[in-house]
DNA sequence: GCTGCACGCTAAAACGTTTTCAGCATTATT
DNA sequence: AATAATGCTGAAAACGTTTTAGCGTGCAGC
């Protein structure tokens, strides 16, 4: 059965205006609650949308007015479970104040493909979860009025608000762990392509260890994780202690460290970043640097409805803090003396996104 | 330093068509490609558009044309590594021909916030990844030429095409493993809420098991799930096979059973859906039916952009084969009379979504 | 040398809103 | 009682496109 039998036309303002017997301009005028209208003429107007079903066009009105309630989300591949949270939090954050999200997925390419989509569609805003957006692209659209938010990423642009795990201080207190339970031979593990945050991640770690400890770097892709950690133990010079730029790469490592019969954290220390579901599991037990999701994304949504309102606003660069979860993955260390105030004990389920 | 003090107005068709000296109907016919300008003409709108960094405003032409590009995406949760990548796959599908996705949050509430922004934007169709449609929303979209597909649910209704796993194929795969494993005490897990999918499964599960096993059902959040399979299993009259309407919930019960010093899968043995990432980790090594996800995405997109292409076309409920993948977690049957036709052995990370 | 015909182009209408402007009743102020 | 202020309303312009209708060209055919 085919459904075009009886395609109908939109019902619009005109067919509300000629059923309440008002004009157009009132009927606008009713709906957007903008006040100036009698109270009967409002009555026939609401008992007209109501019968008629109708619902205001956003793309006409988004031709007058300068807003489309749209923002664009540049986002990446959600096999991180991290990201697919940040996600769901963003979206549901921005729906309750009226926003929708358009999803942008971040090519690979060179383009800018957020701020294509932005001009096209008139966003409000930009938001770049993953990938990045080039200082041009930025500058175009802060031309334009439209703002951004940066997540993960530091870029010093008018009209781009910035917000960064604090992944120096975090890797520090890895570093911290590590030097404690007198590892010498420390690896970090990071992905392929280089950026900014996975750059402080090491580079924390390695400045903190200066010295202390032998440091050396490993790349992997997600999918060869395990083969490489399962080479780089069972190769000579086991390391004693590893550093994950995240937490999925943490957890091939430990299963790598499991298959070849290592027991963690007696021969090995693992220690993650993002503190996602899977960390806090019995079997993992991984000890991680939490980067708490909601945190991030109500800072996103508060900032950029923030600056919508008060365009003029000065940048804002953000730190979040990324405190360290103790878990099984690392040796405890008891001695008296250790500062405590760096970390959390333990805890359980970390990542309740609702309540 | 506020980033207002520049800000620009838009880049319109006027300013190309002034600056190219034509008319801005010559412009939109280059820009579009219809056709009908001469070369020099062409080159001269080209170059101005170039110039300029010209972007037609997607907003300004749906209001002549009918479609906005746009499609509305309706999902949920996505701490399912299933869902995360199925709208991932989606996104990417679609963004590919040049459809933008607009996300919709899944409410618990009872409206159809779909259809309502479908409505407001004038989406060209609309997605439900998760969450339902009401008959009556879909049938006021269907009357406006707005096509839906519908994912996990059938809904007969006019313009709504659906597509659902094999649910209860899938279920009778796994109880035949359960039943050549001999198992009599039999539970499956689902979740809280009832789902079309979750009722398949279950119902499919029970009745190929009909006489031969004793079936209970639990009902568990995900968040409890640890707990309640830690009870049931350390209860009197333990299940010696679960089945679990998806993998996240199977990781719990792997968990538990671990916790509890149970041996998997020769005291217990347990089956997933979906084949999530996880379930091919060795230390889970779960027996799951597979749902192939970007299968689903495929079909979804394909679908949808030929029905935009010919909106008569006839209503189609789609089923998506769920092979059993063996793993672990099932006790490797070595009889020869087996028929082996119905599942496929073991293998490696199945979910490569990129290549 | 006309008529007819492609061709290339422009003017103008249309899409569904919001908003400005002005008009007209009322009602309040002198 | 005249004037000013107020409240409500509708006509029309504007937003940035596409599209239809029409207007000149220049050229082939009679």
């Amino acid at each position: 059965m085919p459904y075009t039998q009886g395609m109908m036309k939109r019902v619009t303002i005109k067919d509300v205006a000629v059923l309440a017997g008002v004009s157009p301009a009132t009927v606008s005028r009713v709906v957007s609650g903008d006040g100036q209208a009698s109270p009967e003429a409002a009555a026939r107007v609401r008992a007209a949308t109501d019968k008629l079903g109708y619902r205001p066009s956003v793309m006409a009105r988004s031709l007058t007015q300068s807003s489309t309630q749209l923002i664009a989300l540049v986002m990446g591949s959600l096999r991180n479970p991290f990201d697919a949270a940040l996600v769901e939090a963003l979206s549901a954050g921005f729906f309750k104040k009226g926003k929708r999200l358009l999803i942008v997925p971040a090519g690979h390419g060179d383009s800018d493909p957020g701020a294509m989509i932005a001009l096209d569609y008139q966003t409000d805003g930009v938001v770049v979860a993953a990938g990045h957006i080039s200082r041009s692209a930025s500058e175009r659209l802060a031309r334009l009025g439209i703002p951004v938010i940066l997540f993960g990423r530091m870029l010093e642009a008018p009209g781009v608000d910035c917000i960064v795990a604090d992944n120096i201080e975090g890797a520090r207190r890895a570093a911290r762990v590590f030097f404690r339970s007198g590892a010498k031979r420390v690896v970090v593990v990071r992905r392929e392509r280089d950026t900014f945050s996975d750059d402080e991640r090491v580079e924390g770690l390695r400045s903190a260890l200066q010295g202390r400890a032998d440091v050396r770097t490993v790349k992997t892709s997600l999918g060869n994780c395990f083969a490489n950690a399962l080479m780089l133990l069972s190769g000579p010079e086991r390391p004693e202690a590893i550093f994950c730029v995240n937490d999925i790469l943490a957890v091939g490592v430990l299963e790598a460290a499991a298959s070849v019969g290592l027991r963690v954290p007696d021969d090995l220390s693992v220690i993650g970043f993002d503190d996602i579901p899977a960390a806090s599991s019995p079997s993992y037990n991984l000890t991680t640097l939490r980067l708490p999701v909601d945190e991030v994304a109500g800072w996103i949504v508060q900032r950029l409805l923030r600056r919508l309102d008060i365009p003029a606003l000065p940048v804002e660069m953000h730190r979040v803090p990324t405190p360290l979860i103790v878990r099984g993955s690392t040796r405890r260390v008891v001695s008296a003396t250790a500062p405590v105030h760096d970390h959390v004990t333990a805890g359980g389920a970390p990542g309740q996104v609702g309540k």
